[in-house]
DNA sequence: TCAATTAGTCAAAAATATCTGACTACCATT
DNA sequence: AATGGTAGTCAGATATTTTTGACTAATTGA
C-alpha cells in the first residue's frame, strides 16, 4: 500500500490531521504539554492529541522529555528536523 | 469552524488528500487529464479524482482548460500558484 | 487524607473520506 | 446503429479519522 512516487507525501501526510499542524506551530515558539495543549486548542479532546503527539514523536518532529521538576511533567520539544521545517512553513504562508 | 490560526494550514489541508499530492506531482511535468489518471494512478476511482480535481481548481493550483483539438478533451495545467509551489514541495523532499 | 493536576488508555459512537457500480452525455470510428 | 473514448455525476457502501465518556495511575497541595 506504500506509496514513494510522491517524495513530499510522507511529510504532507504526517502535518494533515486535524490537530496536528497547530500543535506544531504551537512547538515552534515553545515546548508543548499535553494539558496545556487540551486546554488551548478549542474543541481538542484527548484521544486526539495523544495521537497527534505521539505521531509527531515517532516521525521526529517533536522530541518527549520528562521534566523532573517542581511538578513532575512531560514536554514536546521541536527536534532539529522539525526545526528545518519552519522556513518550509513559513514560504507556504505567503502563497 | 474555521481557524486561521496556522497559516499554512489551508495548502496543508488542501494537499492532504489521498491522490492530491500524486496529481500535483504529475501536473507538475505536464497537463494532466481525467481519464489518464484514471489509468496512471493504481487504485484510484473515477469519484475520487473527480473531487480531487475540482477541489485543486476551486484553490487555483490548476487550472481547467478545454482543449478544441483533434478528440476534444478537457486538460488541467499547473497554475502560477501551482508553480510557485514547487521549490517548497523539492524542499520537503530532502528532509 | 482528600481533591486536583499531571498524562494518558480504552471501547464505542459519530463524523469524514474514499470506493463501488450504475448511469449520463458528447464525439468519433466501424 | 453499435462500440469505445472523452469526462464526468449520483447514491449507497465501506473505510478511516475523530470524538466521547469512562477509566487508570502517579504526584502535589491543603
Amino acid at each position: 500500500m506504500e506509496n514513494n512516487d510522491c517524495p513530499a507525501e510522507g511529510l504532507l501526510k504526517l502535518l494533515s490531521g486535524k490537530w496536528k499542524p497547530q500543535i506544531f506551530l504551537l512547538a515552534c515558539s515553545e515546548p508543548v504539554r499535553f494539558n496545556s495543549l487540551l486546554r488551548q486548542l478549542k474543541g481538542a479532546n484527548k484521544q486526539s492529541i495523544a495521537t497527534a503527539l505521539r505521531e509527531l514523536e515517532e516521525n521526529d518532529l517533536l522530541i518527549k522529555i520528562v521534566v523532573k521538576e517542581k511538578p513532575l511533567h512531560i514536554e514536546y520539544n521541536l527536534s532539529e528536523k522539525g526545526k528545518s521545517l519552519i522556513p518550509i512553513f513559513q514560504s507556504l504562508e505567503n502563497i
